[in-house]
DNA sequence: TTGTAAGCGTTATCAT
DNA sequence: ATGATAACGCTTACAA
C-alpha cells in the first residue's frame, strides 16, 4: 500500500496530481510544521528556509487544501445565501455587493434559490448547516421560522434581508415598505385620483404585508374608503399583474390609478393592458421596485426605487462585523426607498 | 484537557453545541462505524440498532459535518461558477438552472463575479481550486487561458459557457453568435436598409468577436462595403451604447438601422436617443440578448433571443455526466438563438 | 452484524 | 528556529 509521494509532473510547474503539505515538506527538506508556518506567516521561520519553501511551493504549484484547513480550524469560511429568485436583478444586485465583500475577506458564498418554496428553503437550510456555514443571509419565504431561530441559536450569524419575521431576535436589513407604500398612495391622491386600484402580494411575505398595510393606511388617512373590487392579491409574478388588469378592466368604473406592490406585477400590468388593447398611459401607476426600462417610458409610471446596492453594503458591513466577533445586540436596519415620479 | 462530550442542550432537540459522530455513538451505545453506516446506508446494520441510532440523531438534531466528510472522501461536492456579472439576468438565468440541478444532485455552487476583470478572475480561480472544486463553470474574460487549461489538466471538469477559447480542448456550451449576427444583418438588408450602423463589443470576448464577424460577413456577402464611421466598438455597457449614438447622430448621413452586439448597449442606444431628443423609432435596431421590456415597445426593435434556460439545462446535463465519470471526448455544444422581429 | 483503528491534509502544542 | 505529533470529524478496511 506504499503510496508514491513523488508522483508529480514537474515540468512547467503544473502538477497533474494534487500535492500535499507533506510532499512540500519532503521536497524542501523540512517538516510540515515549517511549511504551515510559511503558509500562514505564523511563528518563527528563518529567512533562508522561508525562501526555500516558497521556491518549492512555486515550483510544484502547490495549493493548500482549504477543506483540511477548514476542518482543523473549525472554520468553513463559507456563508450561505438563500433567496427566492436568483434571476431577479434586485436580489442579485444585493448579492453581488455581498459577494465582492466576502471574497475580499476570504469568504465564499453558497447560493440557494428557493423559488419561494418553503420546503425547498427548509432543505436548503439543512444542507447549508451541514456545510458548516458561518453565517446565513436570508430573504425568506416566510416559513421555517423555528428552524431559522435554531440556526441563530446554534451560533451561526443570521442576517435577514428584504423580508423579516416579526418578534424574532435576529439581525435584519430591510426597506421601509410601510412608509414608502403610504407615500406612494398619498402621491396618487395628491394628483387627484379617487379610484385607486391596489395590487398587493402574497401575505405570507413580510414586504407584501407591509406594503399593503401602508397603502391602506394611506387611503384611510385621506378618508377614502377602500372598495373591495379595487384591491386584488397577486403573487408577485408577472402573470398575476396581467390577471389584475383583466379584472380591473371589467369593472364598470375602472381605476384611474394603480398601486402595485412589486416590479414583476407592474410589468404584468402593462402586458395586460397591451393584450387588451388599452393604451398604456390610460392609467397612472406607482410601483415598487426598479423597472429598468421605466426611464424609456412615456407612460405615467412612477417608481419606488429600492436601493439594492446600499442594502448589499449594509448587509456586508454587518456580516463582516459579526464574523469578526461583534456580539452586540441584534440590529434592525431599515433603509428608505425613494419615490421617483413619472415625467 | 478532558473535553466534556456530553454538553448538549437536550430540550426540544436543538443543540447549542455541535455534536459529532462520537457523541452520537456514545449516546446510542454503539461505535462510530455503525453511526456512519446508518448515515450512509452502507454496510450492514440491524434494524433495531438502526432505529436506535436514528432516534438519537433526531433527539439531538445531529447533523454530520460535511467538511470532515469531504476531507475523508476527497470529494468537495462543490462546483465553482465564475461569470462577469452576477446582476445580469442572462447569466443568472443560466446559473439558476444549473443551481437547481446541482442542488438536486447534492452539489453546491461557489459563485464568483469577476466584473470582466482578468486579474480578479485569476485570483478567483486560485481561490476555487484551493476549495477543491470538482468542476468549474466559466464565462471568462478572455484571459487566463493557460491557468484554465491547467485546471482542466489537473482533473477538474471545466465547462466554458457563453464565451470560449479557440483551440482549447475543453467542454463548451455556447450560442451561434456568428450565424445569428449574420442573419440579423441580412434581416436589416431585406428591409432595404443601406446604411447600417454596427456597435460591437470588446474584441477580447469571443462572443463579441463572433458577432462582429457575422455582421461583417453579412454585409460583405450582400456586396456592401462597410464604412468605418458606421462601425464603433463599445464595451458591452450601457454607457458605450449612449456614446455610439452620440457618434452616429453627428454623422452627416446617419444610419437608418443599427446592429447592436448586446442588450446593455442597446439600452444605451435608446437612452442616448432620448437624451438627444431623437424619436426612439427613427432608427431600426436589431440587438443581441433578451431585453425584457422590448415587448412593450412600439419601436422598431428586433431581438436575437438567446436561450439561457436551455443553456443552463445543457450545461447541467453535461456537468452531471462529467461528475459521474463520463470521460468521453470534450464536447462543443452550440445552441441556436432565434431572431424575434419587431412588430 | 459490529467494533477498532488508520488516515484524509491541515494546524498548533509542546519539545528540543 | 524547527520538528514530532495529536487532534479536527468523518469513512472504511479489516478484525472479530
Amino acid at each position: 500500500m506504499e503510496k508514491r509521494l513523488n508522483d508529480f509532473d514537474v515540468k512547467d510547474g503544473s502538477p497533474l496530481t494534487k500535492m500535499t503539505i507533506k510532499d512540500v515538506a519532503r521536497e524542501a527538506g523540512v517538516s510540515t510544521a515549517t511549511i504551515s508556518r510559511v503558509l500562514n506567516n505564523s511563528g518563527y521561520v528563518s529567512h533562508d528556509v522561508k525562501q526555500q519553501v516558497l521556491a518549492v511551493i512555486r515550483k510544484f504549484n502547490y495549493q493548500p487544501n482549504a477543506i483540511a484547513r477548514s476542518l482543523k480550524q473549525e472554520k468553513s469560511r463559507s456563508i450561505g445565501i438563500v433567496l427566492p429568485d436568483m434571476a431577479n436583478p434586485y436580489f442579485m444586485k444585493i448579492a453581488r455587493t455581498i459577494q465582492h465583500r466576502c471574497f475580499q475577506e476570504g469568504y465564499h458564498l453558497l447560493f440557494i434559490d428557493t423559488e419561494e418554496n418553503p420546503e425547498k428553503e427548509s432543505e436548503a437550510l439543512d444542507f447549508l448547516t451541514e456545510k458548516r456555514i458561518e453565517a446565513l443571509i436570508l430573504a425568506g419565504t416566510g416559513a421555517n421560522r423555528d428552524q431559522i431561530q435554531t440556526i441563530s441559536d446554534s451560533g451561526i450569524h443570521v442576517i435577514l434581508f428584504d423580508r423579516r419575521f416579526s418578534n424574532l431576535k435576529l439581525d435584519t436589513v430591510t426597506e421601509d415598505n410601510f412608509y414608502a407604500a403610504k407615500s406612494a398612495v398619498e402621491y396618487l391622491l395628491e394628483k387627484k385620483h379617487e379610484r385607486i386600484g391596489i395590487i398587493h402580494g402574497p401575505q405570507t411575505i413580510s414586504t407584501a404585508r407591509e406594503r399593503r398595510q401602508g397603502a391602506l393606511i394611506g387611503l384611510e388617512e385621506a378618508g377614502i374608503s377602500l372598495l373591495p373590487e379595487l384591491m386584488i392579491e397577486g403573487d408577485y409574478t408577472r402573470e398575476s399583474g396581467i390577471k389584475a388588469i383583466q379584472h380591473f378592466s371589467q369593472l364598470p368604473d375602472r381605476p384611474t390609478a394603480i398601486f402595485s406592490s412589486n416590479n414583476e406585477m407592474t410589468f404584468g400590468i402593462y402586458l395586460g393592458l397591451q393584450e387588451l388593447g388599452i393604451p398604456l398611459d390610460s392609467v397612472e401607476v406607482v410601483s415598487f421596485g426598479d423597472l429598468e426600462f421605466s426611464s424609456l417610458f412615456q407612460h405615467k409610471l412612477s417608481v419606488i426605487m429600492q436601493n439594492p446596492q446600499e442594502l448589499g453594503e449594509t448587509i456586508g458591513d454587518l456580516l463582516i462585523r459579526r464574523l469578526n466577533g461583534d456580539d452586540d445586540a441584534k440590529e434592525n436596519r431599515i433603509l428608505m426607498p425613494r419615490l421617483v415620479p413619472s415625467r
